[in-house]
DNA sequence: AATACTCTTGACCGCTCGGTCGGTTTTGTG
DNA sequence: CACAAAACCGACCGAGCGGTCAAGAGTATT
């Protein structure tokens, strides 16, 4: 027998990961280059494909690890309230606002049977904010409690679009108002 | 002299617009081919060079129609506060999913000197649903009025993301949701 | 020290893309 | 009717893509 993988592999294949999602998030992934995304990594092509068997399965392996992540973190908020899953969620974002901008608009470039567990990992989030959602309006009917779920994601999801740092609201500023907006936008709802 | 352009030839560049923008947005734009657009469109890859001297100018046009169409909208439902305004903005995509979904995620591969006349037009929608959040809410400070402002965007924008029609909510039902929810969520912003 | 395997690279390959070209058909105008 | 330009197409092209490969350097095991 000879040696087996180096100690620092997984890091490797991490930072490969981090690397490439911000560069598949700056350009788009379409347009995005492997070339590109290794040369921005500071490696060669080739090494990427070392590490990983496919431009496909590396930004499976991104959103996989943030979605899973994201769900982590969530459930341990699970008891907090709106407030506490959107200031989770918010939150959770804070150094991984390129992972989150490719999973909502590079997610449907993977085929249907790749595509599935990451979309069980939203569920999963989505069903949690449902809960919360319900707590704080019971009166709903399934139809616009989805609704209004749907709302709330709209919100948090949609901070990456306008949000630039160091100017405006801070994160947890805004995490705030939005709890605020939220719990408000939520009490005369039936 | 000899013939100019035929009769119809606002009409079908405008055909070649929308249908391009389905194919576009089903497929991605980076990912989609102008041979595929083409063919959706019933017409060969040279025809829509005819008509559009690059697929970059095809999008642009796109978008700017787009755009435009939707200032006019938001302009003439002014006067009705935000309920209007959220009302105006989701009917006016219920025929222009497709091209809505363009602008939010292909804007960006459009040049800069190509971007700045639809940012504009963008911040014309931007600035009128913040004077009617600033109407609702006056004691807001710019920072948060901005935010709030935001958060209204993202309510509206997100619902392709998750409608499908002819389930569960109509267009028109969501749009009274929506209302209501922005309405709470702002009354006792500060 | 020998070795077997990982780590790393530059050069290369087949393919598809945006775009062009030469040509035919259609049609409004003089 | 003559004819010039618009409307339309199939075939083609260079570029850049995702991915492969053969080979060198480094290192944990025996």
């Amino acid at each position: 027998m000879a040696r087996g993988l180096a100690r620092d592999h997984d890091e490797k294949r991490a930072a490969l990961r981090h690397g490439a999602a911000q560069y598949f998030a700056r350009h788009g992934f379409d347009r995005a280059s492997m070339t590109g995304a290794a040369k921005s990594c500071g490696v060669s092509k080739a090494l990427i494909y070392h590490y990983y068997p496919s431009k496909e399965d590396l930004l499976f392996d991104i959103l996989d690890d943030h979605l899973g992540a994201l769900v982590e973190v969530v459930e341990a908020a699970r008891s907090e309230g709106i407030r506490g899953l959107i200031r989770a969620v918010l939150s959770a974002y804070e150094d991984a606002d390129a992972e989150h901008k490719l999973q909502l608009d590079a997610l449907s470039v993977l085929p249907a049977d790749k595509q599935a567990p990451l979309i069980a990992h939203q569920r999963r989030l989505v069903a949690i904010m449902s809960d919360a959602v319900s707590a704080e309006a019971p009166a709903l009917t399934p139809d616009r409690l989805r609704a209004a779920t749907m709302t709330v994601f709209g919100i948090v999801n949609w901070f990456y679009m306008w949000h630039r740092p160091g100017k405006g609201l801070s994160r947890a500023d805004y995490a705030d108002l939005a709890g605020d907006f939220v719990l408000g936008g939520l009490r005369d709802l039936t």
